[in-house]
Formats: structure tokens, C-alpha cells, sequence
DNA sequence: TATTTACTTGACTAAAATACTAGGGTATGT
DNA sequence: ACATACCCTAGTATTTTAGTCAAGTAAATA
């Protein structure tokens, strides 16, 4: 799991789009003026937003992005892995080249933390973001 | 926090050092053979570590370092932090510039992972690796 | 005291990753 | 037609990472 600032822009432009969603398409100008996000950056990652599934384009005037699934379903996780793709945390990518425990052990020791921030990230909703956002 | 291979690194030659402290003073020269990672480099890191009162030194011949602290008290998020100091997650630092609720509400998000992951690391401390190696 | 070992420090550098920008497209509604 | 807004590929500036180089200082031992 990698987390930068590109995942946080995502997540924010995804919750931005999450919240305007009832009114129709979504032009990434609209979120790029809200968001002070640059435009050209935002279509790098709605791009990689949308070959993921997560969300759907209608192109011409009017046009814009609409959520593909409810946003009980769209993940944190699902956001920041559809732009961040994860790489691997330890040296030795299998197995292979793990000569002494020691190294063997902090491998355990980072995949586990990774699952860790997956699971957490996977257990919060563009709903629950939103649902906060009333409180 | 950030997680690199510096802090994988100092993670693994803490272990090391850990494992070998019974036997006196621990040179980086053994370490950096043992584990390979440049000599160089281990100096880097072992400076942050002794800033951060995690080790001690000795010099000249039979010197190296020692564990300042007994393995109990040593976690993985210290060792990690010393190496790898934690910067902003957040886009505004404080709140200053926080325009509208979605920043703020993803802001909490990340702040709340930070927390999350510092908890785990926080958890784990060298003599716990060590137990497990012995498993 | 000479010598060797090993820590100490700071500046420097190559390579990679990140966070963008530029500049073309292509589809679609009016 | 024409404007809108998505689409796509390169390129690039900046930052970070990982690591080197060089010139020390302190301490033990012969």
C-alpha cells in the first residue's frame, strides 16, 4: 500500500463528485475550481478511476462523471488503489533471496502492517465519509 | 508517517543488533555484512538512532553499538520514526486553509490512518520479533 | 606513543518517484 | 458547425531516496 498525495487527491475528488452526484454529470472543471485541483491532473486520475470501475463518463456539453456504484461500495481502499497501484513493501518480491530469519521476519512484519492499513481503509465508505460530513 | 526502505532498513539492523547485543558491542562492519546494507548507509541510520537515545556507542577497537533500552521498550514505531521523520499527511497543516467541509472530513481520514498505523508499530516491539524468531 | 579500529559528520550525487503540464485528440449535444 | 468535456500520450520540474566520499575524532592496545 502506498499512500501519497495522489491518493488523497483522489479520495477528496471522489467525495467531492459523491456529493454533487444527485445533480447530474459531474465536470472535472466543476471539482477542479471546488477542490483547487488542477484539471489536467484530475483526468490522469478519474482516468484510472474509471478503467477500475468506480465511476462512468458521459462525454460533450452537460457531459461529466457519475458514480458507477453506490457509494456504499466504493471503498477508501477501492480509491487509493485505482490510482496508487500498490507495490511490493519487501526486498525479496516471493520468497527467493531471504537468506538469514531476520530478513524473513520484518518481511512478515510489513505484510502485515499493509494488510493492517487495507483493512482498515477497506472498512470505510464514501457513504460514511458523507454520512460524517452531516453530523 | 511515512514508510521506506530506510525504515525497513533500520527496522532490520535494530533486529540484528538486538540479536547479537548479548555478545558485546556490535560493530556496523558485522551488520552491514550480515544484512547487506552499505556500510555507509548504516552510519546514517545508526546516528538518527543514537540522537533518538535507542543505542549507545563505543568507540575504537572492540567498540560498536549496543541497545540503549531493553528490547521490551524498543517498538517498531520508534525506530521508525527516528529514521524517518513523520511529516503532514494533510494538505493545511494546522486548519488554516481548509475551504469547505470535504478537506477538513478527509483530512480527519488520514489523521485517523496515521493513528492507525502508529498503534500497530507502537504494538510491536523488538523483543516480540525476537520471541517469534524462535517460534 | 603509534597504530588501528570504529564511530562522527557533512557535503555531495545518481536514480527514482511524484506531481504535475502541454498539447494533441475524440465523442456529443445544441 | 461549434463549443463542451472527456481522452490519451509525452514530457518535465521538483523532491525524495538511497547511497557515496572524504575528512575527521575518540579510544583501546601493543
Amino acid at each position: 500500500m502506498k499512500m501519497t498525495t495522489k491518493g488523497r487527491y483522489a479520495v477528496t475528488a471522489m467525495l467531492d463528485l459523491a456529493l454533487h452526484d444527485s445533480d447530474g454529470p459531474v465536470s472535472l472543471a466543476e471539482i477542479s475550481q471546488r477542490q483547487e485541483i488542477s484539471l489536467t491532473y484530475l483526468e490522469q486520475l478519474f482516468s484510472k478511476l474509471k478503467r477500475h470501475g468506480l465511476i462512468e463518463s458521459a462525454r460533450g456539453p452537460g457531459g461529466g462523471y457519475r458514480l458507477a456504484l453506490s457509494t456504499d461500495d466504493i471503498s477508501i481502499a477501492k480509491i487509493v488503489f485505482s490510482v496508487d497501484e500498490p507495490i511490493d513493501v519487501t526486498r525479496c518480491g516471493g520468497q527467493q533471496n531471504c537468506q538469514g530469519d531476520e530478513r524473513c521476519l520484518t518481511h512478515d512484519l510489513w505484510m502485515e502492517l499493509n494488510r493492517h492499513v487495507s483493512d482498515f481503509l477497506n472498512g470505510i465508505t464514501l457513504a460514511d465519509l458523507m454520512q460524517r460530513n452531516n453530523v
